[in-house]
RNA sequence: GGGCGAAUUCCCGAGUGGCCAAAGGGGACAGACUGUAAAUCUGCUGCAAAUUGCUUCGGUGGUUCGAAUCCACCUUCGCCCA
């Protein structure tokens, strides 16, 4: 692996990647692929002529159905769901959060009564990362505990200790697992993951304390679980400095347009976030002029593109009266339209991001595209 | 021509004397969603000077302290017999 950071501005960086699955130029927006398939039936061919640099795909959810040793069998995730490019896999730490309703935690591990059938499925760190193993994923997550935003120090100090205790299991047997004959991946790269909620000294202790592990790359979780965006940015100001900055650093989950523009600036380069899909299933599609929910009334006769100038499937072809009525109608394809759009728009704001660093124009950037996004969506 | 049945708020449909502006669906309208238990969930859907008042359950008239609910006639629709 090659990380190499070709500009920075301020504490915003932006770098190219070599991974055994290919390049990947940062600031990077990952498409959330949580089953091995972007809901609102996407393709990964779709993906193809999306931007798309990374899919992010579930442990959890790859364990439970239909098996990580099927995956491995059939000879690993990429194979399985026919995608080339690199695939980053959360290790399960999010359904410690999500699914917080039906599991259990200890030392050992987090047991989980599954979503599917009841069953209990018991998980940690080695189990986690013998599945990323399995699924034979670029770049497999730390199996950590994300703890809800507004949780007290008393619940956030043991949970950071025990998720450091559970990165240094995850890392041993990553190297054990890497070492094996028939490992899909054994180039597989483990990223650490920083909590603490928003109290800054557990944040920035453990960021110290996980940066000692000296691994391919960092992210931060446990943040847009229900603070506000200005605690989110303050933790980000406090904390990032505090992880190796000559490495990836990915805020995991996150987020808006806005969110991320912000949080660029604070020196992240990794992103991932179910908005553009979910919203995208739910009726709304982003623009550089604000987010629009098509299913409201002002746009059944509006023929224009959802973005004027936007090159994705659906802007080049259909107009917004058409794909609200297919929305209305409930048309698969209504869906699989704005989720198209929702990728391509995230993928390519990216690339805006990007160039901007590139070409030494950062802050006018951020500043004119901030102000843009807050708009109505040029309703 | 005769007999029976039905008409409810945008639609379907419950309601057979007061707890009914009226269940439940649907539709319409709006909102939420941040490492996806989410093609999901929530709110709202007679009017208004709005912890109250007004209008509404095919129409008109009646019974009753009180009617969407009971009675009479009328109108329309459905089914059956001729």
């Amino acid at each position: 692996m090659k990380y190499e950071i070709l500009k920075t501005c301020g504490r915003a960086k932006r770098a190219h990647m070599e991974t055994v699955h290919g390049p990947i130029e940062t600031p990077v927006f990952m498409n959330v692929a949580t089953v091995g398939a972007i809901k609102g039936a996407v393709s990964t061919e779709d993906l193809e002529g999306l931007g798309t640099q990374v899919a992010l795909a579930n442990t959890y959810h790859l364990h439970v159905r239909p098996g990580d040793r099927l995956i491995h069998d059939l000879g690993g995730l990429h194979a399985f769901m026919s995608w080339k490019k690199p695939v980053l896999t959360d290790s399960g730490g999010f359904q410690v959060f999500s699914l917080a309703g039906i599991r259990k935690i200890k030392e050992e591990g987090v047991t989980f009564q599954s979503h599917i059938d009841g069953r209990r499925i018991f998980m940690g760190p080695e189990e986690s990362m013998q599945i990323q193993s399995n699924l034979g994923s670029t770049i497999a997550m730390a199996f950590d505990e994300c703890p809800p935003a507004l949780a007290e120090r008393s619940y956030i100090e043991p949970s950071v200790e025990r998720t450091t205790r559970w990165l240094l299991r995850c890392k041993a047997e990553m190297e054990r697992l890497n070492s094996l004959e028939d490992t899909v991946n054994k180039e597989q790269m483990l990223f650490g993951i920083n909590q603490g909620g928003i109290i800054e000294d557990i944040r920035i202790r453990h960021a110290q304390e996980i940066s000692e592990l000296d691994l391919p790359g960092y992210a931060i979780g446990g943040l847009a679980v229900g603070e506000s965006h200005e605690e989110m940015y303050h933790i980000l100001d406090e904390t990032v400095p505090y992880l190796p900055q000559n490495k990836p650093t990915y805020l995991m989950g996150v987020g808006t347009p806005a969110n991320i523009i912000e949080a660029v600036d604070r020196g992240v380069d990794f992103f991932d976030c179910v908005y553009p899909s979910r919203n995208g299933r739910h009726g709304h599609a982003y623009t550089h002029h604000g987010r629009l929910n098509l299913m409201n009334a002002c746009y059944e006769r509006d023929q224009r593109p959802i973005e004027e100038g936007c090159g994705c499937p659906a802007c080049r072809r259909y107009g917004r009266a058409y794909i609200r009525h297919l929305l209305k109608a409930k048309e698969m394809l209504g869906m699989r339209l704005l989720v198209l759009h929702n990728l391509y728009f995230y993928n390519h704001l990216m690339e805006e991001i990007r160039e901007a660093l590139d070409t030494d124009c950062w802050e006018a950037y951020k500043k004119e595209t901030l102000e843009s996004l807050a708009g109505d969506g040029g309703m």
